[in-house]
DNA sequence: TTGACATGCAGGCATTTTACTGCATTTCAT
DNA sequence: ATGAAATGCAGTAAAATGCCTGCATGTCAA
């Protein structure tokens, strides 16, 4: 773990979209690109384009918060806590 | 603590310099300006500029994440981990 | 009181981030 | 085989970030 996945992992929860779609993830795992966005449509009605929420989900991939597999046509999304767990035993924990 | 808060800690804490920054102020705090930019030469000679180490002790302390008092003409700076435990006790500790 | 010390403020510049639109590609179902 | 469904890719624009330089302000010490 150095620095630049730490910076990865840190920025990547530095938003509350990319926070939402965690927290959707560990509600249930295996979720299409089109479910992401659904389920922030029925939560508040304030939607974000496909193609933005897209870009929070690569986001999140490159940090290693999710992982991904092709189901036919569909990319499904799922969450991976290790990055966490390793940020926060190898440079948070001295803090807490 | 709300979405912009979690936002500013944790954004604040995806860059290498400001990690390193409470680091140095977890060793020993009420630390000036120039006493910090020191610190940086002595570790690896790498120096940042005095006004590039200022906008990041600035973005530490609108996250709360350092407190800053004067002593004179020299503005000593604390570190204070009460953000860091709030976010993850309200937002990271599920995940862990 | 004057000079050096510690910091603040303003502005510039390149890069990244966040949002969008439009078009292309792949795959399934009819 | 054709159309709809799910996603990818390219490009744009505004805002934020990270670095810098130069000048201004306030404070201590000789």
């Amino acid at each position: 773990m150095n620095d630049e996945e730490l910076d990865l992992i840190f920025k990547a929860l530095g938003d509350a979209t990319r926070r939402r779609i965690l927290d959707l993830l560990q509600e249930r795992s295996e979720r299409s690109l089109f479910e992401i966005c659904a389920s922030f449509v029925a939560a508040d009605g304030k939607s974000l384009s496909r193609q933005t929420i897209s870009q929070h989900l690569d986001m999140l991939e490159r940090a290693g918060l999710i992982t991904t597999s092709w189901k036919g046509r569909t990319k499904t999304h799922s969450l991976n806590v290790a990055p966490m767990q390793m940020a926060t035993n190898q440079w948070l924990k001295k803090y807490l």
